[in-house]
DNA sequence: CAACAGTTTAGAGTTATTCTAATCTACATT
DNA sequence: AATGTAGATTAGAATAACTCTAAACTGTTG
């Protein structure tokens, strides 16, 4: 559990991509933001138990709330894998592999992997997202 | 809505792969193969919708069962989209888009888009698949 | 036509997530 | 500093997508 970023800088995070410094997501962005480098793929669950664990008075739904807030403001990534959606603090374009064994994620190393011929969308459409999950599991 | 198979194909088709051809799974294998070359992408309350209106008896659970045994058997393949899976009657190798305002998922033309460094996996580790999901929406 | 393994099913249970609508709070304004 | 209000939080109900259970049924084999 790496040491929580300061309050000051947790505060100005927020208010640099407006969203008010409530005593709530100033307790989640500590536990998502630790540190500048820090990059963790977290569960609404996970981040929950957390948060509890740590005595901060926050309910799910605010955790829900505050992890569309914060992906919305680019300060997460949502990755789906089947029944369990991941925030990715990794903003930055990459690709997962996921341990079907155990259900871990992990970033795939930037520049390793690559797609060509990505369809360029019909007028009017955009490309949301390019995701590419490589799943792995024991042999047989 | 194409033509269905004819009984005794789909009879056949079923017992090449160990599933006694029941009624149930006689009516579902005719819906989701109607003809050889037809693919489709169906969620189980689609095809549940479509037995339902077809008079067919069959359970919801029936059909979760029977998505489940015919992608075992290789003849469908599972593809998760965020909160829904859909089961492709494409089994060969390909990539999908998303439109995130329909919901709707098409393949990709094969060849079209490439993958290139995909991670070896660990020793004892297989690699299950490789999915590559397009997420595509109407701009802003 | 047994006999039994395999199959189906209704309905309860589970899990992840969203919704509702009442209550609370950050902060701009006075 | 007190006030007004848009924005935020919350408990708990609701939803959605499955999965499980255990009893009833059926395809196949002998
Ligand atoms: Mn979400
Ligand atoms: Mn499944
Ligand atoms: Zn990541
Ligand atoms: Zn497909």
């Amino acid at each position: 559990m790496a040491k929580k970023q300061s309050s000051e800088v947790t505060r100005d995070l927020l208010r640099a991509h407006d969203l008010r410094p409530t005593r709530q997501r100033m307790a989640l962005a500590k536990l998502l933001f630790p540190k500048p480098g820090h990059k963790q793929h977290v569960t609404a669950d996970a981040l929950f138990a957390q948060a509890t664990k740590a005595k901060t008075g926050v309910s799910l739904a605010t955790v829900y709330n505050t992890l569309h807030q914060f992906t919305e403001a680019g300060l997460l990534r949502e990755v789906s894998v089947s029944s369990a959606t991941y925030f990715d603090t990794n903003t930055s374009p990459h690709h997962h592999v996921l341990d079907e064994d155990t259900g871990m994620l992990t970033d795939l190393k930037p520049g390793r992997l690559a797609l060509t011929g990505i369809p360029r969308p019909p007028r009017g459409s955009q490309v949301t997202s390019v995701d590419v999950i490589v799943r792995m599991r024991k042999k047989a």
